[in-house]
DNA sequence: GCGGATCAC
DNA sequence: TATGGTGATCCGC
């Protein structure tokens, strides 16, 4: 006992621990307590690692400012000067180029998972669980204040509402009132029925308005609605913030948190108040390591990122020091842009020391196995794999390779992945390579256009009779035969597998409170004065002149033409005119009924206008070991993502003259939005009309859309009834497809080959496109961040409310 | 194109 | 207290 003590007192002190924890024999312990004493070692040995390894880090950053600082101290008054004018002659253009016409706002849940965990309790199982994820949440309430709305992640909104509120002004006192809901069940079988009661009984309407709420037509109003509205579909609290561009709603919905709200008013002035004594590192975009080398220049706030601008620009590349300007002068994007393409897809894994090369290889083949299912499920190949390694002292590297033609299945990326971990292997050989994680990701997908070229040459190919059953489950012997892999069915059980087995999930973390930092420097001067006369810059969008070629794809004919618009014409043409205005229109009716009709009243709650300030302390009650035992839906959806394989429509071969027809029509909702999409990108740079809601007619139904969380596809329905039906559907599919497994994934494989075979051939062909750089659009370098949420999360959540 | 870093959620 | 996983972007080669 004497010496266990021994080990645990030298185990807070560094380097000697290393050394004695390796060597446990060397310490003489007597074998009884050995395990539970290498354990505490280990643990302690871990952390010392990681710490090692965060100081390492942290000397690098220091040597990062030590750099800044000397190139600093180099600068001349001159030099200063000069940067001064410059970049006070962008701020004079950057101010003219303010909009503040928009009402942008920033939703976010509080402590959602926190909030999720409590709501999952025994005590509150009753209570409805009416949504999955903001997107879900969203689609449901958010789309009726803006259809185009944005959704970060699974907690966060944008909403652009400048367009709802106008025509909000004219709504009647009904249309703006809410109901209190109501935990019993019996009144809302009483008033389930949903008949107008208000003629037939006055006693009872009085109470409906008794327990309810109006809400004004203000932008404050609207928020207050909407924050109401998911507290009582949700049971959580959002806290939002009201502003002129997505930064600073943002930034502004973190003021009152949580529960509450924050408004900056369409101001010049009020801007500039905001942002005065704001610490940029609440700023997004500014983490940890940028915060500290802007302190290192004295720089703590906003007002003080702007009094710097001239030095910032000398010191920090252009990217960053305009990215600086903007922040501090409250600039950011005042339209929700759209997601665009992905443009890496990655899975990854944490272990517990990893030291052998069977061990390694084995994991990253299982990784290359999900990746490919993910890569498959959105179509999606991709001509660079990256080996991500970390090793046991938490050091992380990465090793890519880029090949001529694009890879998508387990076989493909594996066959380069493994390339690059014998590398590494070698690299440290004869000393095993002992890795914490691996990691495999693919990029450089494929552009629209090289897709195009596959799908010509996949339909071309099999139109010429070898006629293959994509979505077979059984498979024709001979295509089995002939496309087999070698050793594909006799995978054994992965590493994972077995770990898994003997391995327990953990709890959920605790998010963090931050604390502001303290204000320093209070200026009140901002010293520039706003001269005008400037030219307007406008980014024009430069158009490449590659030639295209496109595949139509109703007549199946190459069609090379100049411009997108020519392609459209044609297949417009192509089709009469009949198919495209066939399809399937989702009104939206913003009938008051329809919105009250959802709580029904009982008694009186709260005002909810003091719902403001109140602060309810949701971590508090969180009760971490509250692991409800119902597993089996999670368990179902988790086999059910790893086996299923769909194929992307894109991809599919209609079976018969109605599919032909059906797929034509969808081929049809895809041209179009690229094509407006573009044309949309013209239109807002010329009319300067951001964020009208839908210029486009295909965007429009695609907003009513809901996605189910399981094959990840938009499902025309906006009744969650049938939605749900769907998703029990897609779980059951699930299930089969475990059932035909062994014989559904020869056939997965067999044609993916055949894909990857007709697009190399057609490689030959491709016009590819050089210039293909992405075009940074400085306001909104890490705003308008589109980050996809990979179907896993969403799953992720899903499982937790279903639970 | 590669590799390391930073950042967000 | 000991932290993942996913994706994007930037910077310097």
């Amino acid at each position: 006992m004497d010496d266990t003590k021994k080990i645990c007192n030298t185990s807070s002190s560094d380097g000697v621990l290393l050394r004695m924890g390796l060597n446990d024999n060397k310490a003489g312990m007597q074998g009884l307590d050995k395990e539970k004493i290498n354990k505490i070692i280990m643990e302690a040995t871990k952390g010392s690692r990681f710490y090692e390894n965060e100081l390492k880090k942290d000397r690098q950053v220091n040597q990062r400012i030590e750099k800044m600082m000397q190139l600093k101290e180099k600068i001349t008054t001159q030099q200063l000067l000069k940067a001064q004018l410059q970049v006070d002659k962008l701020v004079v253009e950057l101010e003219q180029s303010r909009n503040l016409s928009r009402i942008i706002v920033h939703i976010d849940m509080d402590a959602f998972y926190a909030a999720v965990e409590m709501r999952d309790n025994p005590e509150l199982r009753e209570k409805p669980i009416a949504v999955g994820s903001m997107s879900m949440l969203v689609r449901e309430i958010l789309a009726e204040y803006d259809p185009n709305f944005m959704p970060m992640g699974l907690d966060e909104a944008y909403l652009n509402i400048t367009e709802h509120l106008e025509e909000r002004l004219n709504w009647p006192e009904n249309k703006r009132r809410f109901f209190f809901n109501t935990e019993s069940t019996t009144e809302n079988v009483l008033f389930e029925d949903n008949t107008p009661l208000i003629d037939d009984h006055p006693e009872q309407r009085d109470q409906l308005v008794e327990n309810s709420v109006v809400f004004g037509t203000s932008a404050e109003e609207v928020v207050k609605e909407i924050r109401f509205r998911i507290e009582q579909k949700t049971q959580l609290t959002a806290s939002a913030g009201i502003a002129p561009n997505t930064l600073l709603a943002k930034m502004c919905s973190d003021r009152n948190k949580p529960n509450g709200q924050c408004r900056i008013v369409p101001e010049r002035q009020a801007v500039l108040d905001f942002l005065k004594d704001l610490p940029i590192r609440k700023v997004p975009g500014i983490g940890k390591v940028t915060e500290k080398m802007l302190k290192a220049l004295g720089i703590v706030t906003c007002s003080e990122l702007y009094q710097q601008r001239a030095l910032l620009s000398l010191l920090f590349s252009e990217a960053s020091w305009r990215n600086f300007l903007d922040i501090s002068l409250g600039l950011g994007s005042t339209h929700l842009e759209k997601d665009g393409e992905r443009k890496s897809m990655s899975t990854e894994r944490t272990f517990s020391e990893m030291n052998t090369a069977e061990d390694q290889y084995s994991v990253c083949r299982e990784l290359c196995r999900d990746l490919a299912q993910d890569l498959q499920k959105e179509g999606l190949k991709g001509k660079t794999v990256t080996l991500k390694l970390k090793n046991v002292n938490f050091e992380v590297k990465t090793r890519a390779s880029t090949v001529l033609s694009s890879v998508s299945t387990e076989e493909e990326i594996f066959a380069v992945a493994k390339d690059l971990l014998g590398t590494e292997i070698d690299s440290v050989a004869p000393h095993p390579l002992r890795i914490r994680l691996m990691g495999v990701r693919v990029s450089g997908f494929l552009s629209e256009e090289e897709k195009k070229y596959q799908q010509k040459s996949i339909t071309s190919f099999l139109k010429s009779g070898k006629e293959i059953g994509f979505l077979r489950l059984q498979p024709g012997k001979s295509n089995q035969e002939y496309f087999r892999n070698k050793s594909e069915a006799s995978t054994t059980r992965s590493f994972f597998d077995r770990k898994r087995a003997a391995r327990q999930l953990n709890g959920e973390n605790p998010s963090l409170n931050e604390s502001v930092g303290k204000q320093l420097f209070h200026d009140r001067k901002s010293s520039t004065n706003f001269v005008e006369e400037t030219k307007k810059v406008t980014d024009l969008q430069n158009s490449t002149n590659v030639c295209k070629i496109f595949t139509c794809p109703v007549c199946f004919e190459d069609q090379s033409s100049n411009s997108l618009e020519e392609l459209n014409r044609h297949i417009d043409v192509c089709l009469g005119g009949t198919l495209v205005k066939d399809t399937v229109e989702i009104t939206k009716n913003y009938d008051s009924k329809e919105n009250t009709c959802n709580f029904l009243p009982q008694f009186k709650n709260k005002n909810a206008d003091e719902c403001q300030k109140n602060k309810p302390d949701l971590l508090a009650g969180t009760d971490q070991s509250a692991s409800t035992s119902d597993n089996s839906i999670s368990n179902s959806t988790e086999k059910f993502t790893q086996i299923i394989s769909d194929k992307p429509h894109r991809e599919r071969q209609p079976s018969n003259l109605s599919d032909i027809a059906k797929n034509m029509c969808m081929k049809q909702c895809l041209f179009p939005k690229r094509i407006s999409r573009d044309s949309e990108d013209h239109f807002e740079k010329t009319e300067h009309t951001e964020e009208n809601s839908s210029s486009c007619f295909f965007e429009a139904k695609e907003d009513s859309v809901l996605v189910c969380p399981v094959c990840n596809s938009e499902q025309k329905t906006r009744s969650l009834v049938s939605f749900n039906r769907h998703v029990d559907v897609c779980l059951n599919k699930g299930l089969i497809q475990e059932l035909t497994e062994k014989k559904y994934f020869p056939t997965k494989t067999s044609n993916m080959e055949i894909s990857n075979r007709v697009g190399a051939l057609s490689g030959g062909q491709q016009c590819t496109n050089p210039s293909q750089g992405t075009k940074r659009s400085g306001l909104t370098t890490s705003q308008s961040a589109s980050k996809k949420a990979k179907s896993s999360n969403s799953k992720h959540t899903i499982e937790m409310f279903f639970k």
